[in-house]
Parts: structure tokens; sequence; C-alpha cells
RNA sequence: GCCCCCAUCGUCUAGCGGCCUAGGACACCGCCCUUUCACGGCGGCGGCACGGGUUCGAAUCCCGUUGGGGGUACCA
């Protein structure tokens, strides 16, 4: 089994896109197949090299590696199809001679006038007149000094064929127009380019996305011809994977931020939890558990088990499978992940130091626990990185603690409490200890309330990774000043 | 217009003629746990687009309707 991926390389890497080429991996690597990573740049005005390099990156983030293609080489390159073009001009001489493709002079609107002539309907396509141009006609319009594209004469029968994930799916004879497949500067187009490499590469199987479905047709005629003049060994199989949908009716835009694949890895996204949500985007594991591994998807993953229909793009629900992977992370690898986005974060530097790494250490399994996204736990921990006196309290960190006199008096409290514990006895237990003893016990306070003071004035926010444990993180002095700098705040604001 | 595809809770899906008074997940709403937020646990809300067939029996098969999507390029 030969399974292919060949995006074009115009913009960013769609999540669609990359789920195509998700489904195309796990079906090689299912059976065993090769799967072949080409380029398919043939249009010089759209095609990017940024946008390549963007599809490598795409690719060796999520893992999905390729035996063959781009980078990597094989026996069947080159894997940009901008540096096949001789390959291209020598296939179709061979079309040409054998007749399946011809020349054509007719404009567009050449040929809306001879559909609104015969009272056709004008939006019909091409109508395949230059099929049979006579030899004087041809030089005519050579002595206008019109140059003819090249087109494909669609052979006068129903095609059929099985579609993978679909079935069985016709096109009545005449439904498709002859079509061009080089343009008349001689470059071919994606319509011929294709299925040629297609070919060329052997691949047997063929997972494409379902804009391309209603091209099928075109695509089975030409490969018959390919088989005709010797290009093509056999008709591969083909599968239409349904569309990945945005909000509304509509096909996720490219313009819609959730269709970048890397604004999904900046948020924090891993791996392993986009991998897993975007396989669900059609198929789906087992009855009763979304959640799975690459290895899991690898061994169970069927290309005649997707759906047909298309699949919303839902953020919530990739960030829910997403945390769970999280979670199943091993602590000491979840928190080396955590420090780019602190970086990002302008938290910590290129090195951390060596307190910084003290905290990151610490604070890792506090926030492991309560996050979706690795960029929620930077966020999360950032109190820690901050100096005291540059810490920001959110308008937030003063609702629900209280009026000024009572969030004082915790303060206080507080403070008379924590300030006998010792640097060297500042733990989790003795802070806890201290603090419950002098707010629960001795102002008779819920512990929601009593706590809720101490964390706004420790971390500037109402939410916060398990309190004790981060004022022994930050130390006695920080923890501290925090408090008597908020409690200065507190009575500053009234 | 013509051609093609699609149709189960709000969303992703299980379901391939009886196991379905339709199962799971996310979201949402309660409750429990709890130093906040999460996590975790328990419970709730909520769906087979419609109409005809076929069949002893239909979410499942067939036809039609409606609705959605795509194509109809010298883009891919």
């Amino acid at each position: 089994m030969r399974v292919r991926f060949c995006p074009s390389p115009t913009g960013t890497p769609h999540v669609g896109l990359i789920r195509t080429a998700l489904f195309n991996w796990a079906h090689a690597r299912r059976h065993g197949g090769t799967l072949v990573f080409r380029i398919e740049d043939t249009d010089a005005a759209r095609d990017s090299e940024e946008s390549y390099q963007q599809l490598l990156e795409a690719m060796r983030w999520l893992g999905i590696d390729w035996d063959e293609g781009v980078e990597t080489g094989g026996p069947h390159g080159p894997y940009r199809q901008s540096q096949r073009s001789e390959i291209y001009a020598d296939v179709l001489a061979k079309l040409r001679e054998a007749g399946f493709v011809y020349e054509s002079y007719s404009s567009n609107e050449e040929v809306k006038a001879r559909h609104q002539a015969a009272g056709r309907d004008p939006q019909l396509g091409y109508d395949n007149y230059d099929r049979n141009l006579t030899s004087e006609q041809v030089a005519a319009f050579r002595a206008e000094g019109r140059e003819p594209v090249l087109r494909f004469r669609m052979p006068d029968e129903d095609i059929t064929f099985t579609d993978l994930v679909r079935g069985q799916i016709s096109f009545a004879a005449g439904s498709t127009p002859d079509f061009v497949v080089a343009r008349a500067n001689g470059q071919p187009l994606y319509t011929l380019v294709n299925p040629v490499d297609d070919a060329l590469m052997e691949i047997t199987d063929v997972l494409r996305g379902e804009d391309l479905l209603s091209s099928t047709p075109r695509q089975i005629a030409l490969y018959r011809a390919l088989y005709a003049v010797g290009v093509a060994q056999h008709l591969p199989r083909f599968g239409h994977l349904p569309y990945v949908m945005g909000e509304g009716n509509k096909k996720l835009s490219k313009r819609d931020p959730e269709s970048n694949l890397f604004h999904h890895r900046d948020r924090g996204f891993i791996p392993e939890g986009l991998v897993n949500y975007l396989a669900l985007l059609g198929w789906s594991i087992s009855a009763d558990e979304d959640v799975f591994t690459v290895d899991e998807l690898v061994e169970n993953f069927d290309v005649t088990d997707v759906n047909a229909n298309p699949a919303r793009f839902d953020v919530k629900k990739a960030e829910a499978i997403n945390g769970v992977h999280i979670r199943r992370l091993d602590p000491q690898d979840f928190r080396d992940r955590l420090v780019p986005y602190l970086q990002a974060a302008g938290l910590v530097g290129e090195a951390l130091t060596q307190r910084q790494a003290f905290l990151l250490d610490g604070a890792a399994p506090l926030v492991q626990e309560r996050i979706a996204l690795l960029a929620e736990g930077a966020d999360m921990m950032a109190f820690l990185f901050r100096d005291d006196d540059a810490l920001v309290i959110e308008d937030k960190a003063f609702s629900g603690i209280g009026q000024t006199e009572e969030i004082l008096s915790v303060l206080d409290a507080s403070a008379r409490a924590l300030e006998p514990v010792g640097e060297g006895e500042w733990t989790t237990e003795r802070i806890e200890a201290a603090l419950r003893e002098a707010l629960i016990d001795g102002l008779g306070l819920k512990p929601r309330k009593a706590f809720g003071a101490v964390r706004s004035a420790v971390s500037g926010r109402k939410v916060s990774p398990p309190l004790f444990e981060s004022m022994e993180l930050l130390g006695r002095e920080s923890s501290l000043r925090r408090i008597a700098r908020f409690r200065d705040i507190a009575a500053q604001r009234g």
C-alpha cells in the first residue's frame, strides 16, 4: 500500500488539511504502507516557500512522519512538482500523440456566447467545441496570435467508482466537460499533474478532501489514458474525507484563527491532544471512549469507518481532550513543555535561572491538574515569577473577599500569624496551620472567605494554584511582603 | 441552472433490521469533594429533518421532499 499527502503550499497550515495528513498517515501506518509526502506547487502565483516550511513544521510537530518525499527523498523524486516540469512535458507529449489531449482556442466569452446562441444555459461549462477543429481553423487562430490551452478529451461513458468512505458514486457520461490540463504557456495544471504523479509514484490509496470529490471523474478518465500510454499501472482507490467546519454551516475559513494549526499550538495544545481531537473529526475509536493515544489511533484506524458527513471544529471539546492528555503527561515532561510558554509570556528568559527553575519545579505539579492548555499553565504560575512590587493586582481579586475593613483584619491576622514562622519552618503544613488557627479559629471565618484575601494578596488574582503550596514556593519574605503590600493597596482603595 | 456529496442530542459521535423506552463525550444545569480554580464522583437536560414504501419488525434498507455543503477556473 502506498499513500500520499500532497498539499499545495499556500498560506498557513489549516486544521482540515492537517487532519487529511493525519488520516493518510494513520491509514498507511495501520497497514504497514508507505506514506509519500509530495508538494503540489504548480501555481507560482500562490505558492510560497514560507508556507512550505510551515507545512514541514506542522507535520514534525504532530509527529506525522513520511517515508518518501520532500526532505527525505526516495526513488520517485523530485517530490516538489515545481521541479518535475520535464516529466510532465513528456507525459503531455505522449497524451497528445495518442489523441487524449487537444488544443483549445476558445475563450470563456466565446463558450458562453455559443451556449446562448444555441439557447442553452450560459452557465454550462466548456462545450467541447475545439475537439475537432480543422487545420484551417487552427491556422486561423494561430494567425490571430492565439495560444491554445491543452484539454483532455473526456470519454463518452459513465464513470463509477467505489469511494472508501462513501461507497459507490457515479457520474453520468457528458456531465464532465473536457478540462484544461496545461496553460497556454505550457505550464501543466493540477488536473494533470496530480494523477500523473500519483501514477508515477505508484500510489494505491488516495485519501483527500471532499472538495475534490467532483474532480474524481476527470482524474479517473485521465488515469485510464495514462494507463493506455504506459504511464500508469493501475487505478488507485479513492476516499473522500469530510470537511472540517467552522461556526455556522461554513467550511472552516482560512481567515478564521481557529483554522490555523499554529494558533492552537500557541495556545498550548500538545501534539497528543490535538492529534486525538483531530482524529475525532469524522472518526471514532469506540462507542464510549474518545481519549486515545496515537498508537491506539494507528491500531484502530480504518478509513471505511470514517464518517461521510462534515464535522464542526469544537474548541471546547478540543481543549477538554487536550486537558486529559496534559494530565497524563509525566510530571517532568509537563514541566519541560511549560518552558516555551513561560518564555513567550516574558516570564523567563532564554535560560532559566536557578530560582526560576526552582519555582517551575514546584509549581508545575500544582497546575498540571487544573489546566487544559499549556499557556494557561504559564499564566496561572505567572505571579511566582514577578517581583513582589511589580505584581499586578487584578480588580477581580477584590471581589468576594469582603469589605475593606474585613480584608484588613484578615491580612493583619495573617501577618501576625505568619511572622513567627521562621525561614526554616516555612512549609505548606506550617503555613496552613498558622493561617487556619488565626483565621478560621481566631476570626471565626469560613475557609472560603478567610483564605480569599490572602490568595489575592499573594497572587493578585481570585484564582491561583493551591495557596499554601504557592506561599511555600514563594518564600517567607515575599509572601509577607505581598500581604503587606496588598494591605496598603486595599486600604487605599477604601 | 446542471452535477455530486451529506442528514442521530447545541456540538462530535455509537448504531450497519430485533440487543434502542437510541449509548458515550464536550458544553450546559444541579449536588458531592474542597483553601480559590480545576480535577474527580453522582445526577439532570437534550436527538433519529419530513413523507411514503419494504418488512412480523426500521435510526438502520428503498424512493421522494426539505434543508445544508461542494463542484461547475488557464486554483488546488
